[in-house]
RNA sequence: GGCUCCAUAGCUCAGGGGAUAGAGCAUUGGUUUCCUAAACCAUGUGUCGCAGGUUCGAAUCCUGCUGGGGCCA
């Protein structure tokens, strides 16, 4: 049930008939009547510029249109009080407010659910996201990544999406030979020998202490070894570690995956072969220089792609595409791939796969996450990915907290860099929006908490009808839009617009609470009414935080 | 050199064909015998990077240019 659905259905019908009635377009020649949200309440609560799109096809000046189309409407069935027609040609209408009341009883009823459709129509997608190399910790971009994907995941299963959250693991690469040598040497460095970090070795601190474990456990045992059994141990070992601390860090922060699929599988099982066949047989791939090259430039790529090297071996497109094909055989109808910013150079080439496949090419999403940097003091942190100086998910959730990292990193639109003010999100003042959101939480907590001290009813009926203050309505027409956010959030593939929407909720609240007292003994009735209004906002917030993956508490 | 993201208030950013372009911060002033002042109210702010084009209408769409980030060669 959504009744600002309702409400807005109903309008666009009846204009739709007084433009039929006015005789000024057939059914068939309407376009899709838009209505907007005027910016400026004193134009009505919902505008259209249907006059000004129906100039051509009635051969009028936009403003006679307008003033036909109000003659033929009707105001009644449509919940309208006062339509008026303004600048170039609009119609504002003014609704009457009435039904918002009755938002009420259906947020509380609905709960936790409040604010969830059908619109999605249980569309199947999978969001594989973060999939970071196992060969060190998670930084910055993995975390905005991770919230970005999550907190997209949370909002296109509330608007009614099938999903599923992936976790690719890059286990088969070369990535992880080097990850083996760099566990060598910190194992070696631990036993106190010199031994010098290899070239492409990692030199994060999680390899430093995975040296000194292995000296814990095993002292000296694997330093004489021969050095491929050495290497295949360490490779197993580091592994294990690596992704048992990823899956622990995003544990942490409150993300978890339905799937982490490995690409070893994909050799263990035979993918790879039957995908390059599949190419193959389709055409779309060709030997040259005794390298086979995948056509990509059918596609739209600017130059064509070698999926098996002159020596025999896999380019890095090869497993992908085997993997996508996967995916694709696993029956999602769309795949959407969150990556950073530095892979943009893979989309043509990972396009051109999913339609050498047979697929459409808008089958494969990808969203890419744009840089961050961290700023301290008002300074940029200098980080350096080699020298593993980088800062970790982990120490800045243990720096500014879990609440504050994810608000903050889908706060902004994906395609930004973000600067991230450590300050500001360390920072437990007004100038902080996760805090300032959750204060609106906290607050009505606290006055629900209070009403039950004073002896105030807060179930039961309520009569909705004294709710009739401005920024009660304001408070009312926010919550009716919830379902709408999400839907809208979900359909542009836009989490940001969730911390708008409750930052906004949030701020409607605080500026009701001071102008408004909700606990008065001198009006009973209507302090019930407040609390059931209060309990409807106290659950859109909760909810909504909950879909950014931030906490909602009682008291602060 | 190719590709890509960005350019909007002093700062950080929303807005992605519609009316007088918004928010937070910063500035200045005010609000508490009363439900949490982590709050509220008031206050000024703009060549929407530049130039063309499409449109009844462009910050928004298209092209080019400039500047910055990133990737690739």
């Amino acid at each position: 049930m959504n009744i600002m659905q309702d409400i807005q259905n109903n309008l666009k019908e009846e204009i739709k008939q007084a433009v039929i009635k006015a005789d000024l377009a057939t059914a068939e020649q309407l376009p899709d009547i838009i209505l907007e949200k005027p910016k400026d309440s004193a134009h009505g609560d919902y505008a259209t510029n249907i006059a000004m799109q129906l100039a051509r096809i009635a051969k009028k000046a936009p403003r006679q249109i307008a003033e036909e189309i109000v003659a033929a409407f009707d105001q009644t069935s449509a919940s309208v009080t006062k339509v008026e027609i303004a600048g170039p040609g609009f119609i504002n209408f003014f609704m009457d407010n009435n039904y918002l009341a009755d938002l009420i009883p259906v947020i509380l009823k609905e709960g936790e659910k409040y604010g969830r459709s059908t619109f999605g129509q249980g569309h199947k997608m999978q969001v594989e996201f973060v999939s970071a190399n196992p060969t060190g910790d998670l930084h910055l971009g993995h975390a905005r990544g991770a919230s970005v994907g999550d907190s997209l995941c949370n909002i296109l299963d509330a608007a009614g999406y099938d999903v599923e959250r992936e976790y690719y693991i890059n286990d088969a690469g070369n990535q992880i030979n080097n990850l083996a040598i760099s566990i060598q040497a910190r194992y070696m460095q631990a036993l106190g020998k010199d031994w010098p970090m290899p070239e492409d070795s990692y030199r994060g601190k999680d390899i430093i202490a995975i040296g000194e474990d292995l000296v814990n456990s095993y002292k000296d045992e694997w330093a004489n070894k021969p050095e491929a059994e050495q290497l295949a141990f360490f490779r197993e070992y580091g592994l294990k570690y690596e992704l048992k601390k990823l899956a622990a860090d995003l544990e942490a922060f409150r993300v978890s995956f339905d799937h982490w699929f490995s690409e070893t599988s994909l050799y263990d099982e035979g993918k790879i072969k039957p995908t390059l066949a599949l190419l193959k047989e389709k055409g779309h791939t060709y030997e040259e220089d005794g390298a086979t090259w995948f056509r990509t430039t059918d596609f739209g790529d600017d130059k064509d792609r070698v999926l098996i090297k002159n020596d025999g071996s896999y380019t890095y497109l090869t497993p992908d595409i085997a993997y996508h094909k996967n995916k694709l055989d696993r029956g999602f109808e769309t795949l959407i791939n969150i990556w950073g910013a530095d892979h943009h150079g893979y989309i043509p080439r990972m396009r051109a796969a999913i339609q050498a496949l047979g697929y459409q090419a808008d089958t494969l999403e990808v969203e890419i996450i744009q840089m961050v940097n961290l700023f301290e003091n008002g300074e940029k942190v200098k980080m350096s990915k080699r020298t593993g100086k980088a800062v970790t998910l982990r120490e800045l959730m243990e720096e500014v907290g879990i609440d504050a990292v994810r608000y903050f990193f889908v706060m902004r639109s994906s395609d930004s860099h973000l600067d991230f003010d450590m300050d500001l999100a360390r920072s437990e003042s007004n100038d902080n929006p996760v805090y300032y959101v959750q204060y609106a939480h906290a607050r009505i907590c606290t006055m629900l908490s209070q009403a039950e001290e004073k002896g105030f009813a807060t179930d039961g009926d309520f009569d909705g009808s004294l709710l009739v203050a401005e920024k009660e309505e304001d408070l009312l027409k926010r919550l009716g839009e919830f379902p709408k956010v999400i839907a809208d959030a979900a359909e542009n593939r836009t989490p940001h617009r969730m911390t708008q929407y409750i930052f906004d909720l949030a701020s409607t609240l605080h500026s009701f609470y001071n102008a408004e007292k909700v606990l008065d003994a001198d009006h009973p009735e209507r302090t019930k009414a407040r609390l059931a209004l209060m309990k409807a906002v106290r659950v859109t917030i909760a909810n909504g935080l909950n879909l950014i993956g931030v906490s909602a508490p009682e008291k602060m």
